[in-house]
DNA sequence: ATCATTTATCGTAATATTGCAATATTATAA
DNA sequence: TTATAATATTGCAATATTACGATAAATGAT
């Protein structure tokens, strides 16, 4: 096989493994951390930023894109990203929702 | 090539990367929703809540286990398993930060 | 010791991901 | 138009992931 049985599982589910996939990477998370780091949108020097080659660092940007993560907008000759609040905080209320409810539980197993 | 470049990004990098890879699968999302959903450790059902084969599932919880996500403990015949609380609140971390130090910025592009 | 139960591992097939060179596309400038 | 710059796409090789049948390992019960 290789490919996940998605329809076995709700979309919700589906979302929030996409979305952290997205994410499952370094060179992705380290996208993302500059994006955070400077103001609002970055425009055409990510590549740069990532020791990477500029067709990885494309592909690494279209799937931040493809699962929501970050938005962008041509400028000129540029394009400029930047993280896309709507994605983010669906995760952290994800997180934050299994890390309240751990602590209200008995301490666990391991 | 196929491999990532881990070696060129930061231990924390890697390490975000790593446990949200970890939860990249609907599968896994369904595990964690459903070990949160109970109380403590479950002692063997994991199985029968998937829509997937036993060593399919034995092979997420050790993807899981790996990335410190879940941790399991030895119960007789059955393995208990539960969250790992140091882990998530991690994750819990990373995005709360993301999405504060959003908030606190201009609005963006797209 | 034998059996039943539970979980892990092995082997394998199908598919996906990662990375980059080469090339194409798009937009601006001269 | 021609050149320049920035980003995307294509094509390919190496590797990883997903899934499951078959089988193994470990524990408890009879």
């Amino acid at each position: 096989m290789g490919a996940s049985k998605t329809e076995h599982f709700s979309d919700k589910q589906n979302q929030i493994a996409a979305m952290a996939k997205a994410i499952g990477h370094p060179a992705r998370v380290a996208i993302l951390e500059y994006l955070l780091s400077v103001d609002t949108c970055i425009c055409g020097d990510i590549v740069n930023v990532l020791p990477l080659a500029q067709p990885t660092v494309s592909q690494h940007l279209k799937e931040l894109k493809n699962a929501g993560i970050i938005k962008g907008s041509i400028e000129g000759t540029a394009i400029c990203y930047c993280l896309n609040p709507d994605a983010l905080s669906v995760l952290e209320a994800f997180f934050a929702h299994i890390t309240i409810n751990i602590n209200t539980k008995k301490t666990n197993c391991g």
